[in-house]
RNA sequence: GUGGUUGUAGCUCAGUUGGUUAGAGCACUAGAUUGUGAUUCUAGGGGUCGCGGGUUCGAGUCCCGUCAGCCACCCCA
């Protein structure tokens, strides 16, 4: 006998999980729609030398790479903006600019894993690119709000901040020459206590003074004004910087224009992101109520994405939800529904002499819109109804004898055990037209 | 990848200084009730104690390895 298991960090999703899963990839895809952005997608699988050829040593680590059967070196993508960014050296001649996608599909990386973090995920990516327009910007943010609100997301704090203020900074510091290394510990900002990170900071060369400042960024908070005049303060002469300020700024007016409650988006200067390739927006976004799960929607702005795949200057913006990290948080908070079927009628299998008017009123519930399950065995009512409440179902029909000779049938609402009886007289329609009210009424009341 | 920590029934957990056929609650199946689901009663199924090796007369209990989960580093969704 071989057992059965799965591999480290590959999982299997069971209904209640999958139902949830589908239900916020609907979401997203409506989301991403509503702001015009397109589908696409690409292959599983490139050739290995589109894959390392931008990734630093860490990514290339992490990638899964093996010969295919025609000895070719080949790789599985462990994001996707690398393939897009090669799709859109091949294709963009033909789809013109700006050129605003989305893309939900499965990655690998050979990491550790951790809560939240596995080793086959999907990520659900938008960007638009070849424009620098700062209304893009704005609508990157705009859409990572609204997914995060139509997802249901009761509290999420979604933190921006801007390449150029930290590089306007460091070169008001002089410490260029370090950023790398200066932003990777500013990062830890959010977790790691500041005199941990000044430590880190110190150790690395960089003088005290200089690391005062940048821990000065940590301290920043609270009423947006006062923020950006202190760090217009911090960025000093760097054009850059004040250009990055000046594009926090109109981020959030625009934000406001735009309805987003305050509070929702705010200035984080310590934001940095590993990714070297942002160069103005960078933002991340955070279950209020579980802030240690880290980010599970980030993006930023990119100078150049397909620069190693053609001439053509793309810039471009965009964000990645990271949906099986959401996921694990909101069930980790208890956030996620626990149905277990999609459908929303259960048809008990009552009479066996009734089979066929089981299937056809089954029929005509779905032809009027409804999705119906019918009970496979004429088991006992009472297990039947208790399998469908378990699942989660919204109502379950009861039509026995009594109720085809009298033309009625037992509308029971699951959730508040409430008994309606449905008077159709052996008109279909009318059956399907209270089935259908009964329904109305159950998703008003929550 | 490195370090730490955990691993007993589908789930949550008991399991005494190593000592006979490994338990409970919930869940599940069947019946009490040949027409009615969160109550009650009865009976029943289900565990190679993650896996492999070692120490021992004897290992769920101790040791080593391995696999998996979690935490930290690293990095990120």
């Amino acid at each position: 006998m071989i057992e059965p298991r799965t591999l480290k960090g590959f999982r299997d999703h069971l209904p209640a999980q999958a139902l949830a899963r589908e239900g916020i990839l609907d979401v997203a895809r409506r989301v991403y729609r509503s702001y015009g952005f397109v589908p696409i997608d690409t292959p599983a699988l490139e050739y290995l030398e589109i894959l390392t050829g931008k990734g630093s040593e860490e990514t290339d680590k992490q990638l899964y790479r093996f010969k295919d059967h025609g000895g070719r070196d080949v790789g599985m993508r462990f994001d996707l903006t690398v393939p897009f960014a090669r799709f859109c050296a091949q294709h963009i001649g033909q789809l013109g600019v700006p050129f605003k996608r989305y893309h939900m599909a499965t990655v690998w990386r050979g990491e550790n894993t951790q809560r939240g973090r596995y080793r086959e995920f999907m990520q659900c990516d938008f960007d638009t690119i070849g424009t620098t327009s700062a209304l893009a910007d704005l609508e990157t943010v705009l859409v990572v709000h609204d997914l995060l609100s139509q997802i249901g997301i009761k509290s999420f704090t979604i933190r921006i901040n801007d390449r150029r203020v930290l590089s306007g900074i460091l070169e008001r510091l002089g410490l260029v020459e370090r950023s790398s290394t200066v932003l990777r510990s500013l990062d830890k900002l959010g977790k790691t206590p500041p005199a941990a990170v000044a430590a880190e900071l110190e150790s690395n060369g960089i003088p005290a003074a200089a690391t005062a400042d940048l821990l000065s960024l940590a301290g920043l908070g609270g009423e947006p004004g006062g923020l950006l005049a202190a760090l217009r303060g911090l960025v000093g002469e760097s054009e850059g910087g004040r250009a990055g300020v000046a594009a926090l700024e109109g981020l959030l007016a625009g934000a406001e224009k735009a309805g987003v409650q305050a509070g929702r988006i705010v200035i984080d200067p310590s934001i940095a992101r590993g990714l070297d390739y942002y160069t103005g927006l960078v933002l991340e976004s955070f279950l209020d109520e579980l802030p240690t799960l880290g980010s599970i929607c980030s993006g930023g702005r990119y100078d150049n994405l397909a620069g190693l795949y053609t001439k053509q200057h793309l810039p471009g913006v965009g964000a990645s939800l990271g949906i099986d990290r959401l996921l694990a948080g909101l069930e980790e908070l208890g956030h996620l529904q626990s149905r277990e079927t999609a459908a929303d009628v259960f048809l008990v299998y009552f009479d066996q002499q009734h089979r066929d008017d089981y299937l056809r009123i089954a029929t005509a519930l779905r032809a009027g819109g409804m999705a119906v399950e019918l009970a496979s065995e004429p088991k006992r009512v009472g297990q039947q109804l208790k399998v469908a409440a378990k699942k989660g179902f919204p109502v379950a029909l009861v039509i026995g004898s009594d109720e085809f000779a009298a033309g009625t049938a037992q509308c029971k609402h699951m959730a508040s055990q409430q008994n309606v009886v449905i008077d159709w007289h052996g008109d279909l329609r009318v059956l399907v037209d209270a089935v259908h009210s009964q329904l109305e009424a159950i998703k008003a009341g929550h």
